[in-house]
DNA sequence: TAATATACTTAGCAATTGGCAAGAAATGAA
DNA sequence: TTCATTTCTTGCCAATTGCTAAGTATATTA
């Protein structure tokens, strides 16, 4: 089926609204609910006091970003710092030949955003959708700044968020050049597997590094044990 | 040769006091020669200013790290973030077998510590040591703590520095994953050729993810062409 | 319900890469 | 220099992974 651009944009606002209606019902209080969840996460990293967590959070605008749609395209600039409450999302860029490849996961309590584009603002070489229906939070990089630049504890957050990237990328790619492509799937399933029942096993297959046919092969040889 | 411990750390602080005096003797004046390199490097990031520059160098102190020296070992915590102003190093980690794999290098300019230990005060899973006798300036968590707390200036150079390590991973990751081993080893020669001057190929080869045994086949095809 | 698109699996063959072992070359120490 | 060590190369064979294409399963839409 192939809608007309102005019927698929109203289709997308309906839904929009009927996922807002569904969201909002699903509190008693519609203001308490709005902010709670990523203040809740701020205290859980015990970087930031209580009181701090409600003030840092009140900085936050909700969004919410439907099954398939883009986040972040590549040839833009990353705006957005969005810490994501419900959903699962994918980043990915493509290579020389033009094949999508998976660059990174995200689940809820992830921060989503691509970071070379949104601190050198530059254009994004990377895209970002949603796998399923998504709610974040979020805030511009000029936001994101004037709350670095007041609050020391923001700081520290703000630094950990990149240090735990770092950290993971280059686990991964130790990961990549001392174990098979059996043993990063045996890995990647025991340690992140949510990503198994959110994403569709080809980009679980270019995340890991292979094609889809590998993976299938794998998983038999896997299931015959 | 098997020199007794004792014996060997004489030799190596001979050799340290040798280099220290070449070092000095190169520059005609020892104080206005110490901090100049990195207060030089600081203004070429057009993050910093003239003044904040010197301010910022004065804070750093020299280090010398003989060939082959260990800068951090995998256990302890990095505790020094050290800006390399000659020679050239490398970071290590091992993989399940024992394996060593080359997780970077390490040129004058750059800044070399292990960013989850430094920042998280956790033990490195990581190892840093000098391919040549080498020198550097640097400062301690602390210290780089408290100039973040007093200069956003340096704040934002530390950010960038962050960024750039975590992009370039990226790329890497990236290139693993779609690039075939020759289309790697050819890519590095063209962006990184000072790598090929100073590291061995065994350890470039692990850097580059494959044995030392499948680089010198590549090498072998290339040049035939 | 049937039709269509998408996701996943499977098979056969080709290309890449690894493992091992031997040899050549380069480096460093006595 | 000579000896020893390390680095690098080479050849052979095995294992892994990719490529193409076909087939099956699942989900979505008309």
């Amino acid at each position: 089926m192939t809608l007309s651009p102005l019927l698929h944009n109203k289709i997308t606002t309906l839904r929009n609204i009927y996922i807002w209606i569904n969201y909002y019902l699903s509190s008693s209080n519609i203001y308490d609910m709005s902010k709670k969840a990523i203040a809740l996460y701020f205290k859980t990293t015990n970087l930031i006091t209580a009181e701090m967590a409600e003030e840092i959070a009140s900085h936050f605008e909700s969004k919410i970003i439907l099954k398939n749609q883009m986040h972040l395209t590549e040839g833009t600039i990353c705006d957005e710092y969005l810490f994501l409450e419900k959903g699962f999302m994918r980043a990915f860029a493509f290579d020389i030949e033009g094949n999508e490849v998976t660059t990174n996961f995200y689940s809820p309590g992830d921060v989503v955003f691509e970071v070379a584009s949104f601190f050198n603002r530059t254009k994004s070489k990377e895209n970002i959708n949603a796998v399923t229906d998504s709610v974040g939070w979020y805030i511009t990089y000029e936001q994101l700044n004037n709350l670095f630049h007041s609050l020391p504890e923001f700081r520290e957050f703000g630094r950990s968020i990149l240090v735990k990237g770092f950290s993971e990328l280059k686990t991964r790619m130790l990961s990549m050049i001392s174990e098979t492509a059996e043993e990063r799937y045996i890995h990647l399933l025991k340690s992140n597997p949510e990503i198994f029942q959110q994403a569709s096993l080809k980009t679980i297959a270019s995340f890991l590094g292979i094609t889809d046919t590998s993976l299938s092969r794998i998983r038999k040889e896997i299931s015959k044990k």
